[in-house]
This record gives C-alpha cells, structure tokens and sequence, in this order.
DNA sequence: ATGAGTGCAAATAGTTTGCAAGCTG
DNA sequence: CAGCTTGCAAACTATTTGCACTCAT
C-alpha cells in the first residue's frame, strides 16, 4: 500500500471514519496517479466486484468533507476528485480529447481571497481547470 | 431594447443566424444583469409562455457557439452563460448561499495558455468560478 | 452490539435528441 | 419557400436518496 494512502487512512481515523474494503481500494486508485477522476472512472478502475457505484459516489464526497482529496469540475461539468498528493492545492490542465492530465502548480488563490473579502466574502474557495488539446491528439 | 441586445443580435446576423422571439427574449435577460444563468435560471426569467426550456438550452449552446456569450460552470457543474457585456473575458464571485454575483476581472489566462503550450498543448481554454458567504449571508 | 458504511433500487436534476410543425429571411 | 428554429416527448447522464442489511470498531 502506498505512502500516500497510508497517510490517508490516517487522518480518516483520525476523524473516527471507518476503514473498510472499499474505501481502501478507491485510494489506491486516486493514489495511482495525479489525474483527477470523476466517481465512475474510479469505480471503472477498482476491480471487479471491489464495491457499487454509489459507494464510490459517497466515498468521495466524505474524502472531500475530510479534506484528504480536492474536487475539481470537467468543462462538462462533471465533479473529479484527486488526492492533494502531498502538494496541497494545485490545478490541472487536460486534454480534452484522451483526457491525458498535466499538474498546475500556478494558483491565484492569495489573489482571488483578497478580491472577495473586499467584497466582504468569506469561507473563499474556487474552481479552476484548464483544457485543451495535448500533442499527442494534435 | 438595451445596446448589449442591439449588439449581439447584428452578430447572429452576422454569422446568418435568424432572429426570432425567443431568442431575443433570452438575450434580454441575459443583457438584465451580470450574473450568470443556468438555462433553468434564464427560462424562469422570461414571460410565460416566451418558449419552451429546450429553447433557452439550444439557444444558450447557440450564443455560444457564436461567441456571444460565455460559459462557466458552478459549483455543483450545472453550466452558466452570460453576455461579454461588453468587456471580454473575465470571472465570477458568486455567493454559494444567495447567488449574488460581482465581477471578477482578475485572470490569469496568459500565464494559464503560457503553461499549457510548454506542455505541448493547443487550444487552452480554462474555467473558473470563485464561491464564498456574502455579507448579507454573513 | 451498535451505528457507520454498503448495496440495490428507485428517484432526481440537468441536459440532449428525434421528429414533425412553424416561422424567418 | 427552403431550411433554420421551435415545441413536445422521450431518452440520457451524472448524481442522490431510501431502506434494509452488514461489518468495523
């Protein structure tokens, strides 16, 4: 099992969140690479039989609530989720055609927050996602 | 009829699109104010009776298509539209509890497009939407 | 043993599509 | 009057919810 998963199993602990089979092999998908996947790609990776769909839907909405993975929005609108992969926050561009994923560490996150609380915002989150067409699809 | 409307309707022409009541109506609303709308949103705006929800899809999907409009999506991916108003480019605040929405003109498209070429990537697009309480929200 | 977590089925929300009829240019 | 546009109905995709059962702690 992978450093990061560990790290992940932990703080749901820490929370008093159960470890159960699912919840296990759905972070090994996330923890396989930096691209974000949306609740059917993962249940797509896990193995036969490993869990229902709708499990993988909760599982990552309650991974959101304990903050171990970020969400994201395809330009389709489809919710992603990946792991903060020990960077934190960050951004991704992809290809819009094989879906190929790039990581973004540029953020104007500071930026954004102070724009917002001059509106006199607060609890400031955002979305951002880059798209476009990698070389290999042209 | 606002000069927003007036405008966008010379660029259907321009591009041999037709200019019917619906059309002009969802424009209207569109042209009312910058917040953006989802298609459900900008039907609720219009008289009763102005056309059926199908049209405000189609239509939206059209604007775009003509680069009329532009589109982000929210939070919870639903998709949203709203007229350049004359200044290009740029991003929302919206409030997560009310809608309230101001205007955002910081983007970092440029270093975004910049990022995504060294990558090898074409025709970068990037969407981005910024949630947060209000102050009349708290 | 107790309630968080899961599976299955069904409901929902948002959006898209097929096709015949209507209206714009 | 040609064919872009629309309306209506139905299909679809992504996601959520209800409820009984199961399993981690």
């Amino acid at each position: 099992m992978s450093e990061l998963v560990q790290q992940s199993i932990e703080l749901l602990k820490a929370q008093g969140l159960r470890i159960t089979g699912p919840r296990k092999a759905i972070l090994e998908v996330l923890a396989s690479t930096e691209r974000p996947f949306s609740s059917e790609e993962a249940f797509a990776q896990l193995k036969d039989g490993s869990c229902d769909l709708v499990t993988v839907y909760r599982c990552l909405d309650q991974f959101e609530k304990s903050g171990i993975v970020e969400s994201g929005v395809r330009e389709n609108g489809t919710k992603v989720y990946c792991l903060g992969h020990g960077h934190g926050h960050h951004h991704h561009l992809t290809c819009r055609l094989c879906g190929r994923t790039e990581r973004i560490d540029l953020c104007m996150g500071k930026e954004l927050e102070a724009v917002a609380k001059s509106f006199g915002f607060t609890k400031v989150t955002h979305v951002m996602e880059v798209f476009g067409n990698c070389p290999v699809c042209v």
